[in-house]
DNA sequence: CCGAATTTGTTATTTCGCTAAACTTATAGG
DNA sequence: CCTATAAGTTTAGCGAAATAACAAATTCGG
């Protein structure tokens, strides 16, 4: 049963043209999201719309090269076989980047979720110029879009930072690990020659990875997490009924920053028992007296060796994040957390001690079914996330792209 | 900017017949919502349908006595004077019910918002017996219920609990304070005779209260708010976007058991250093060397009397507050906390305390504005929530009491 | 192999809510 | 008293979805 809104305050009266407007995304919603692809038979028993309307809607994203048929599929059953609908291949795509702390990254998808290109490459950027760093992401965005197909349209793009963002445009508020305050990346992308045709926006990092993380497991029915993502700071976010909720400003999900112990060591952010302190990878390696350059591989070796070090400063970080975890959990009723970036790989090791603290902490356990569980996506969840929300945008609304 | 759902999942297929339906709230959420009664023409304006389909939607809701019209007033302007619509009075009327820990209360409101009657019982129901107190609960609306005019249809009730419960029909899973545990109160209160006829829900106390707080802040354009509420126990819920959040259960905002000191004190839900056991009614009260069962009056009488004691206990509690209140809006990002229950009153003691805290620990503190008031209704706030609950599904969604 | 049954997709035709535009009503102001 | 202005109503028409009939492509039973 997800929550209803009590007041439809941003609900505007629906004119005819809206309604159009509004089944089309719906028709192509469905077709794209569809685990087998769907008839247009399957459509209309699904929306309650007609065989005849989502005929006619169909048709004319077939028209607009968002959607293509396959050939016809035997089913074994008596009737005209169906027409499987698919998103197109190669006709509009988006791009998605990230700045982060040790990489840039840029990545095409067009609306079928295949990606067409994507680059990353490696650098470290703790307080770096953004200046520099914005050339050189525009330099690579131009390069992968120089490698594309011409006849591909571009819906836009969407840029991942590890910080405050003021959504959608900027500036950058702020960026601890990069060191960056009131940057308006959006105007530096755009001085480089070659971006000017292409419009793009701005968002979390840990924001844009949970969305990613949500397009997986939504088909699975799990429609509310918080999403944690353990790097050198920790970022999260949260989803609820299968959609990321971003707060009054987009700023929400900085689970980094609860307190843990209020009379505990120094944060960076000028606060005093951050979680960011028990349980960020610097702390994590520092526990585990280990180099903090080292790859989390390593970490995730040791603890696998039986290494005590390793396993006690996992079952530090356990601690810390169960309690933050726990408070979360009990501020915000999600029936799921999951642990992304280097928390993934180390799930292992955390789950049991995290799992252990909520079980006694959150006053809703013994009903909520709360898990916690490892993340789907690995690697460049950010970048799968900007990606996919352009797209997204494009699939709830596709009248502007039906016209040639 | 409201943050938008990334994906329409709630999202069905809009049809015709909807369509109509949408708009006809849609128009009776804009008449009853209005600041000054609104006019057909002004309804056209606001919403962008014609002045043509506003009327034809205003005078279904005429004939359904959901609206009525004022008399023409005369507006110093040139034109013909608007007719102003507004909600119709005693024709359709909820009721809100509260069970807490030292009163009962029923409350009827009719669409216009007025009070129709209204009936609060003080006792002690610490460790109750449900089904006595469902009893006289259920006998109080058959009381309240039988002083109102015949002609009023019934849109139905709820009933709030200071607890953990399943929405809509219950059971209550857990209410601490009350010390009941799974306990189906909508069939205790059917079991009464004259209460066949109506149908009643379940909610969280605070949630409800928060909601009444919404229904008044967001006309002010304060749609995000986190809602605190000190009782014995220490309530909250969240609002965002001018609705209350309740997240996959409704069991969102259980901020009292949030962690303030890992190595503290022992709280009632089994955990320890819970925010309830530093800043809750009976800690405050200990902590002032106050007897637990004193008025709050005293120690605000106190407070500004200059006490020693009081202030200290006072100010600890806002560290307390301060701390919790601190992680909730680095998870959330709310633009505004809102003190409720015994804090409203004793807010000037508190909030230079609270704010301090926030801007040191809160992330985004320096560009959110973020602000602490006292709660605007004082008493009763989760019966009027209630009641406005009801109310407000039957104006989203006015098409079921359209014909007579 | 053929016809009945079944399911998909298409094609008129109808329905229904909104729009547009003209019209009526009721005021202010010269 | 006439004009300007604005609110509300009426009428005709449009557009999107519903309805219903039909065509297409299969399975299945004889």
């Amino acid at each position: 049963m997800p929550s209803r809104r009590s007041t439809p305050l941003g609900a505007s009266a629906i004119r005819q043209a809206n309604l159009r407007e509004h089944n089309l995304g719906l028709v192509l919603r469905l077709i794209i999201d569809a685990r087998v692809p769907i008839s247009r038979a399957g459509i209309a028993h699904a929306t309650g719309l007609t065989r005849a309307t989502v005929s006619s809607l169909a048709d004319r994203l077939i028209a607009a090269h968002l959607v293509s048929e396959l050939p016809p599929v035997m089913s074994q059953r008596a009737g005209r076989p169906a027409v499987p609908l698919v998103a197109a291949q190669g006709t509009l795509a988006a791009v998605g980047m990230e700045v982060n702390v040790d990489y840039l990254g840029v990545r095409v998808v067009d609306l079928s979720g295949t990606a067409l290109e994507q680059r990353v490459e490696a650098a470290d950027f703790r307080g770096s110029e953004p200046g520099r760093v914005l050339d050189r992401l525009s330099q690579m965005y131009c390069d992968v879009i120089g490698r594309l197909p011409s006849a591909i349209r571009m819906a836009g793009g969407c840029l991942a930072i590890p910080g405050l963002v003021d959504r959608p445009q900027g500036p950058v508020r702020m960026a601890p690990n990069l060191g960056w305050r009131d940057v308006d990346v959006v105007t530096m992308f755009h001085s480089h020659p070659g971006t000017a045709d292409v419009q793009i926006r701005l968002d979390n990092e840990a924001t844009l990875a949970a969305r990613a993380e949500a397009d997986v497991l939504r088909p699975a029915g799990r429609l509310s997490f918080l999403y944690v993502s353990g790097e050198v700071g920790i970022g999260g976010a949260l989803v609820v009924d299968g959609a990321v909720f971003g707060g009054r400003h987009g700023w929400s999900g900085e689970i980094g920053h609860t307190v843990v112990d209020p009379g505990g060591r120094q944060c960076r952010c000028g606060s005093i028992g951050c979680l960011e302190q028990y349980a960020g990878k610097d702390a994590l390696m520092r526990s585990a007296s280990m180099d903090l350059d080292q790859p989390i591989r390593d970490l995730q070796r040791a603890a696998e060796a039986g290494d005590i070090e390793a396993l006690a400063a996992l079952a530090g970080a356990a601690r810390a994040l169960g309690t933050a975890l726990a408070n979360a959990v009990n501020l915000i009723d999600v029936e799921d957390v999951v642990l992304g970036g280097i928390y993934a790989p180390l799930a292992p090791f955390l789950v049991p001690g995290i799992e252990e603290i909520l079980r006694s902490r959150v006053l809703a356990a013994p009903w909520s079914g709360l898990q916690v569980h490892p993340a789907t996506i690995r690697d460049d969840a950010a970048l799968i996330g900007a990606s996919a929300a352009v797209l997204s945008d494009v699939i709830d609304d596709p009248s502007g792209w039906l016209a040639n």
